[in-house]
DNA sequence: CGGGATCCCAGATGATACTG
DNA sequence: CAGTATCATCTGGGATCCCG
């Protein structure tokens, strides 16, 4: 995935576009605020305003912007309730939770060495 | 992690700081360059020319500005050859390895919905 | 309420040149 | 070779306003 060498030969051409479609992905993905967003939802259902909330510091542009991203690659789930005003719920897809685990052990990793990076931020500024 | 609820609590205080800087570490390393750099040291010590070449696209700048990110959080060693030229080596920590796992799960994770996300976008595409 | 469109600025990033 | 500094550029992202 992040190797660039191919040799010239034709059954490679598949091979460089899966490549290069897995970096696509990976780069949309590999985002603080895309991964914050599915985190964020869980397991829930949540709606646009409840995201807005529980997501500490995002702005309007950049939860839309982001979640119509994640909708576009199917990690995410958007439903329209026809009422007025307007209802608008999100959930994570099967895809989407997939994801989710290797965010959740993302967090996971980020508590278990939340003292040796303090203390190696600590060593590095000085 | 990503909640922002607290009580007003004095020992809410320990949590409040632990939380925002988890905050500021999983911004630090939740970035397309970062994680990609860590995915390409795996288990190599690699100079600094070696990871400009395996990580595409990347510019001098970002992988500088990258690796000395890395290396205050104590995610890599640098370890600095007094020759001439200079020989300059990268490699994760122990703490950078188990960053490492996180990463490639998210890799296998990318390449086991490839083909779901390239459907995906090409009916949203529509 | 959800979200699109617009404006605008700070900061991210690239290109280039210079140093030990 | 690795790294820093400078400059130019461009994009991310916030603020704001309007619409269904």
């Amino acid at each position: 995935m992040v190797t660039k060498q191919f040799s010239g030969s034709p059954e490679d051409a598949d091979l460089r576009r899966a490549d290069s479609l897995a970096r696509e992905i990976f780069s949309d993905v590999a985002n603080k605020w895309a991964l914050l967003i599915i985190e964020a939802m869980g397991e829930h259902t949540l709606r646009f305003s409840e995201l807005r909330n529980e997501i500490e510091g995002i702005s309007h542009k950049m939860l839309t912007q982001n979640l119509r991203m994640l909708e576009r690659n199917g990690l995410v789930d958007r439903t329209v309730h026809p009422t007025v005003p307007p209802r608008v719920e999100y959930a994570l897809t099967e895809a989407g939770r997939g994801l989710r685990r290797t965010v959740d052990s993302m967090c996971d990793w980020t508590h278990q060495y939340l003292g040796d990076i303090e203390d190696s931020r600590r060593r590095f500024d000085t």
